[in-house]
DNA sequence: CCCTTTACCTACCAAGTGGTACAAATAGAA
DNA sequence: TTCTATTTGTACCACTTGGTAGGTAAAGGG
């Protein structure tokens, strides 16, 4: 997982894996059966390792505000971060990568979705969001935005004023 | 360059332009050098032919919504970034790249905040932009979400909701 | 103690990478 | 026509890629 989010998942050759893990090729191959599998699992892993911070997030307690400003906090200025997100990561180089592990970009992709209209569901229905964008939209703008924020970061760059300044056409409504 | 563009700039070997040229890969070498000056050359031509147009309408006639409107018309609808943006994905694998391809990046990324830093100063110098950003972060912006528009085209999806909401934040000030 | 099963790794494979030495073809001039 | 200068392509190089065959070590059961 640390190799395909340091160096980028098609700059890590399975030869590089093995050698950083000290484990022979044979053995990995063993344990996943193949590149496909090995990418899918350090994924997998990632996901429960950092992108359940995000759902935590949304299916805790706090205002509405708090949790897109944590969320965005989370994603433009942890150190978590601090190299970008995986998933952004894999996501950007989809097309280069294994069956198993676009079907598993495809079904983050959507979990994500959904989580974030759910934010924002929640936000509607206790009236502290009184935008009125639909909520698929909004969705589906949360997540370009903050996909937009880790790419930034992953590009060495600080994202915390583009995203203010994106999430605030959702928190600030004019009308 | 349309190798690159179709296939992404780290998918496409010299070899197979080679073949997808009808040219042997010494002459390629003979008239680009290396790998480097080949994916240079490509991105310079594709700045040519295409991105010229985004500074043709800054610096051209209209208002300036009509201008905006313009730019993200054509990064979002227009039939030419069909597959995405070249100079977008070549910057999305830029640490993969040569030294002067990266060098080139850097310098066209550059040209365009200055460009868009230029559309809104005069915006506000006309009074047609009410809008209380700061010019260098409203032109880090525009950069940064027509970018995400045309990598969102590049993944097959239609971002034109998304963009015009990302840009009504510029364009309908609240205050 | 031996024997079987399981886990493991060295050493290899074919295919493809960027890059080049050198011969073959071509053009131009006499 | 013949000789020269230039252009172009064949055939190779070393190296890396994902992937595997087959031998080796270790563990468990009788």
């Amino acid at each position: 997982m640390h190799a395909y989010w340091d160096e980028g998942p098609t700059n890590v050759s399975l030869n590089a894996i093995c050698q950083r893990a000290g484990v022979s090729k044979p053995s990995v191959y063993r344990e996943f059966g193949n590149d496909d599998g090995l990418t899918c699992a350090a994924l997998e892993n990632y996901a429960q390792c950092v992108l359940a911070q995000v759902l935590g997030i949304i299916g805790g307690a706090g205002s509405f505000t708090n949790k897109v400003t944590e969320i965005a906090r989370l994603a433009a200025e942890d150190v978590a971060h601090e190299r970008g997100c995986l998933f952004v990561k894999m996501r950007a180089v989809k097309p280069q990568l294994g069956d198993q592990t676009q079907a598993l970009i495809a079904e983050m992709e959507s979990m994500a979705i959904n989580a974030y209209a759910d934010l924002l569901a929640q936000g509607r229905a206790s009236g502290e969001w009184t935008g009125t964008t639909p909520i698929a939209l909004g969705a589906q703008y949360l997540h370009a935005q903050i996909g937009l924020a880790l790419d930034h970061r992953a590009r060495g760059e600080d994202p915390k004023a583009v995203l203010a300044l994106a999430l605030s056409v959702l928190l600030d409504p004019k009308d």
